[in-house]
DNA sequence: CAGTCATATAGATGGTTGTCAATATATATG
DNA sequence: CATATATATTGACAACCATCTATATGACTG
């Protein structure tokens, strides 16, 4: 992953709405009309949000009659977790 | 840490010059001058980019004759890293 | 088919951001 | 003191962002 692509990462976590929805994806998958009872936003926030989390790869969502379900895309999760965890200080990791 | 906090300090590494200059700091204390030659931005824009880094508590300074030090506040840096790396996702930490 | 529900898109708005040129401040040096 | 160096501040500008209202799309339901 390069530093470019973790900075667009670094951004879509840099709204606290956002960081929000991430954390309850941590749960496991969940439709837009889930989200939307918790997060005080609009619908067309939370879409607009959603679609942001989505461009940067960070969410997957396929859609089922009505509902399109959310979940957090693992594999690039885990990048972006790699490659905070290996920027050093104090020689620590 | 509030995710509130988690969110400040991703915004200040959503930029890639940012993101840069905090790896740069990975390899121990550097004054302005010096990160200024390995990045291409003015004087201004880098004094921009440290206050920003600066304000969130991500990087420490002290001035020392001319020369302004920069290095990474390392207990910031680690509550932000810990945030992060306890995200969960697929079961994996 | 008409209505309802979940979601997306369009357009507007006020606020923020990254960048620069110009200038100021502070420190060292001859 | 005059000059040079390192850094900060100011002001401007174009681009971007989070949010909203209004509207459209698409899918189920009676």
């Amino acid at each position: 992953m390069t530093r470019e692509e973790v900075a667009v990462i670094c951004k879509a976590m840099s709204d606290a709405n956002r960081l929000r929805i991430i954390e309850m994806l941590t749960q496991g998958e969940k439709c837009g009309c889930h989200l939307l009872e918790e997060l005080q936003v609009t619908q067309p926030t939370l879409s607009h949000h959603m679609k942001v989390l989505s461009d940067c790869g960070l969410v997957s969502s396929y859609k089922d009659g009505k509902w399109q379900h959310y979940s957090i895309n693992c594999e690039k999760f885990k990048e972006y977790k790699a490659y905070i965890a290996a920027i050093t200080c104090c020689g620590n990791r």
